[in-house]
DNA sequence: GAGTGGATTTCGCAT
DNA sequence: ATGCGAAGTCCACTC
């Protein structure tokens, strides 16, 4: 529901029918904002959108800025008042007690939304950087691991990372960026088979993935398999603290 | 100028010109995100209010929550594409190169704006103002204080005051505009500490703050570091009656 | 409930 | 441009 340049009383009626029925809110019109809280703020006259959302949170954005000008997050009650033909609308919390006080003189719209939002959101980063963490910050995998080379070839394809483990064992590492299937599992073992046919010590697999599918538990306990849960994000997120250059240099020429 | 569920080829054409005229657009309607770039994400489908504004920034807002799920710092790019009876927005930049793919099966409204706002922000009982009461009324901090510089560049960072108590003794000033916790006080340790490396005086540590969080007493006290609790808020109002300008003019050129 | 650390942090300022 | 420190940071997680 949509009013365009409404009057003040009209606008007034709508805004606090919206803010009973726990509706959205977006508002244009010339406005300006005071704010009083952890700190204080004025904001003088000027063209707006502002957001009510559902929750309490509260946006003021100004026509350039990725940042709100003035806001409030969730948790906010509302109140509408008329003065001055003009349309105060506070919202107002307490810990840490503050309030956002918009006052309309103009409005060009106000446009009130019951919003159906389900959708999943998911943030990731790619394989490579799980790999590039992996190889950074070793212990990742697990205490003692020291990486040899990375997409190390071998018969059947590419070893993901390639080092050894605490013991002195060669350890075959196979990264998935989510949830791992069967597939995973078998690939792995491939790799495992084909580097324990060349090499005269012990090699071990490990999994690496957010998650793995059912029966793959049990699929890599048969195949003498280990699993280590890596959540992407947090891969990704450590490598955004960190020299990643280094690294290519650093494996650039891998030892066989 | 607004429409009202138009369909995918009218907003098209609308949202093209509106980005032509680098004028502001607010979009509510369904729709799903992709992001690649510094990290990856997909948000599935729901309905949403999508902001693109003038400089090149892009909000995309979910009913709930102060942030949004999605978005782009100003200085993007848009283009917009029709397939599939969907409307593709891609707000993309470099450096660092990524971009943000919207992707809208129904359209409710579609508001473009040209905004003017040339409001002052102004905003009072920030460390800043606290960092200047101390400058222009150095007992705020104790009883013959006298500043000599303020942001003094050592090596770890920045100083926020610097100068002599009464018995003419260094002091460090470290200000918080709220409770400060333990970080605050290793900072204000390491400035101390490199201060000490540089100068053949005794040389003193003050946190300054509304308050303390638990523990960051005795921390205080184990680094021989003292504490001045101080109300940003108070010296916001002091502020006000004084003449502020002065100040810079008055430090402008700090003394070694 | 408070403290601690991360963020697709963003933003501003200095080098 | 690049890098570093601050923020009304917000937010999720731990204690």
């Amino acid at each position: 529901m949509t009013l365009q340049n409404p009057t003040i009383e009209r606008a007034a009626q709508t805004i606090r029918r919206a803010f009973a029925e726990r509706k959205a809110l977006v508002i244009i019109g010339n406005c300006c904002v005071d704010y009083q809280g952890r700190a204080n703020s004025k904001l003088a006259s000027g063209e707006r959108i502002v957001i009510f959302k559902e929750d309490g949170s509260t946006l003021v954005h100004r026509p350039t800025g990725y940042e709100p000008v003035n806001w409030q997050p969730p948790g906010c009650l509302f109140s509408v008042r008329e003065a001055n033909e003009a349309l105060h609308i506070r919202a107002s919390r307490r810990k840490p007690l503050e309030s956002v006080k918009i006052s309309f003189d103009r409005i060009y719209q106000v446009c009130v939304l019951r919003l159906v939002d389900r959708g999943e959101f998911s943030l990731y980063a790619s394989e490579e950087d799980m790999q590039r963490a992996i190889l950074l910050k070793p212990s990742l995998l697990e205490p003692g691991f020291k990486p040899i080379t990375y997409e190390k070839k071998v018969e059947p394809g590419f070893v993901d990372v390639y080092g050894t483990d605490k013991d002195g064992k060669f350890v075959v590492v196979e990264i998935k960026r989510k949830t791992a299937g069967r597939e995973a599992v078998l690939q792995l073992a491939k790799y495992v088979n084909s580097i324990r046919k060349m090499v005269n010590r012990e090699v071990r697999g490990v999994l690496v993935a957010p998650s793995t599918a059912k029966d793959v538990q049990r699929l890599l306990v048969t195949l003498g398999l280990d699993f280590k849960a890596l959540d992407p994000k947090k891969c990704a997120s450590l490598l955004k603290t960190r020299e990643t250059r280094r690294l290519v240099e650093y494996f650039e020429d891998p030892e066989e």
